[in-house]
DNA sequence: TGGTGTGAAAAGTTTCACAGCT
DNA sequence: AGCTGTGAAACTTTTCACACCA
């Protein structure tokens, strides 16, 4: 039923619906032009991009503010709230669970754990932290569909495996290490230090080659 | 002096050294083959990206691990410590700066703000919380090339401004907006609710449409 | 034999330009 | 007049295959 849509414009649909989100409630209408500035695109592509979506423009005039963040969290499959654990709960695991936008934006923190016998029972923005044995058994049962993991790099990859084994469909993967996953778990890694080596390149270039 | 390196390289020499240094410390040598099982990447893509650096490996046998470390390091820029200044000390912000890891990796944090009033004096790792009314001397002074944003989104694009102003060569920014800087400040951004909706698309797709 | 370096083909992505609708 | 939707061209990135060397 629905088609394929390109890599490229699946990873910028999330940067639209957030451009979408923070236009003041009373614009109904944008241009190509104008989401393009605010997610810096060029205009060509965010028409391409939304064209995929189907016919959601009119022209002479734009698209429709509301319709298109339907449609793109339609897309995304961020109609519902995606079950999610979060694994690891040092300053980064703490900083995700107290983000308290994720229910406006399609996701619901089911659980939290921490191998730290120290940790686990205490509470953190509404939750209770759980030991990492109960992880599999409980991610299972309330049908968590992603698995975040902030653990150290070292015990990064078994937290995966547990992940898998509990069922996820997704993993996020914060810790600096590539992890391994069947085939029917997407992994997807977000690494600073990852980041910042890339922004070197870039100072590097500067100060010395030109470009 | 130094060639052009495409970017989709580029992002991938941070990803090596992070396997290679992961190699314990008794291996020597390193195939394309492994080098990109580790990394998750094909193996030719491995030897083009590598063969950037200059004729690095040596036929039937492989490339030698210490070279290489030295060799993306140096391209990466990051032979020194590029100073970086943290903006925003929340959770976020006091992972990153307890982060104990920068130092091996060629960053060195020089300073800590925020415009919260209680937090400002307050001790992370090693450093005290300044006010934001310091920031742009600070950075200035201290020669900061790097700020990294990990305020709330509505103060994101006036710190990156204050940012600007001190002369920082790159941004990371971690707040869910679209920063605009100055051509000759380069942005990158690190957002996870974009990354998890991402996440949302396939596994939606997996449910639904085939794929 | 094992594994690099690289040309050429294939796939994916961006940019341009403009027809066509309101 | 204004702005979308889209074909065709340009560019980038990936994949394949294999010559070549230790």
């Amino acid at each position: 039923m629905t088609e394929r849509i390109p890599d490229a414009t699946v990873h910028r649909l999330p940067l639209y619906l957030q451009c979408l989100e923070g236009l003041p409630s009373s614009r109904s209408r944008i241009s190509s032009d104008e989401l393009g500035v605010r997610a810096g695109v060029n205009a060509a592509v965010v028409r391409k991009d939304l064209s995929r979506l189907g016919c959601l423009g009119v022209r002479g005039v734009g698209y429709g503010v509301a319709d298109l963040q339907i449609e793109i969290r339609r897309r995304l499959g961020l109609t519902g709230e995606l079950p999610m654990v979060i694994v690891g709960i040092g300053n980064l695991g703490t900083a995700l669970a107290s983000f308290s936008g994720f229910g406006a934006q399609g996701f619901r923190v089911v659980g939290l754990f921490d191998a730290d016998p120290a940790k686990v029972g205490t509470r953190v923005d509404r939750h209770t932290v759980e030991p990492m044995a109960d992880l599999v058994e409980a991610a299972r049962e309330r049908r968590a569909a992603i698995g975040v993991i902030c653990t150290p790099a070292p015990v990064a990859q078994e937290t995966a495996d547990l992940l898998a084994e509990a069922g996820v469909s997704s993993i996020l993967n914060f810790a600096p290490i590539v992890i391994r996953a069947p085939d029917h778990v997407e992994v997807r890694r977000v690494d600073f230090s990852n980041e910042l080596r890339v922004l070197g390149y870039h100072i590097h270039r500067r100060r010395n080659g030109g470009a």
